[in-house]
DNA sequence: GATGGGGGTTCCCATGATGGGAAGGTCAAG
DNA sequence: CTTGACCTTCCCATCATGGGAACCCCCATC
């Protein structure tokens, strides 16, 4: 297989796939002859697995960890579970960070009339002025 | 004021502020007769409004529009809204995407031992094995 | 056999925000 | 006059991904 049909069956593109190789998560693809790059069925297994990750969002470096411990029979699940909970605790910590910024700006937002007059807090909160206004209940609730 | 007491008054560090100037959210910095940059108290004023909008996750190209209302006292407000509300929107599905990768991990990790047996769950969802054995009852919840 | 098209190859560059670090200039205090 | 803290510019690295150029390979069709 070559490495367009080994992207169409694994759901990486071809320059992923060159690139994941690059970096050394997978080793070097054996040649043809001609110097294509030639798949067979346990590359594009290992494809899917790092597609999988990916979309879990793992980074390459994580994905790297797992991909050895996949390859590892006698590896413990303990050392997985651990890996996949560290990295649910940064998703989680990331997803709060959005979550509180995007309330805060909500919320500024909804102070602000929309319309064409030029008065807005959130300007004025991002600028830092909020305070210096008698009619300002406060910067961020 | 130089760079550095610049940087420290506003928060922003001293790389970012020449970062800034570079590719063009700030004018260029007037300089000493020494090649020093030189600020006052509107450039670190800028610089906290910047801090403020990149805490609150805006890109810098979308920091570069506020600044520009920030400046117009022509602007409408419902310019700034709708600049707010769309990032709103984008930081909210980011934080929804994030948590559902959290929620999939999370729940696959809750089904693996965690122990000094290799069997995994986890692994075997991102090998896309999952299905293949008779006792599992789903990929993904 | 020549040709065309759809592969493949490598290499360089770009993204976005931030930082590290080198090589060298400036200034104030000792 | 030296020392040390500060400044300057320039290059490189991060992380994952893609665009594109210049060139090679293979197969089918005329």
């Amino acid at each position: 297989m070559r490495i367009g049909e080994a992207a169409s069956a694994s759901g990486v593109s071809a320059k992923m796939i060159r690139h994941y190789e690059a970096v050394g998560l997978l080793p070097a693809a054996s040649r043809r002859a001609s110097g294509y790059r030639d798949y067979g069925e346990a590359e594009v297994h290992a494809l899917r697995f790092i597609r999988r990750a990916r979309e879990l969002g793992f980074s390459l470096h994580e994905i790297a960890a797992l991909l050895a411990l996949w390859g590892d029979r006698a590896r413990a699940s303990a050392e997985v579970k651990r890996l996949a909970l560290a990295h649910v605790e940064a998703l989680e910590r990331k997803a709060r960070d959005l979550s509180a910024m995007a309330a805060t700006l909500r919320h500024l937002a909804s102070t602000c009339h929309g319309d064409a007059r030029p008065e807005c807090p959130i300007l004025e909160d991002l600028a830092g002025e909020a305070l210096s206004k008698p009619n300002a209940l406060g910067n961020v609730i």
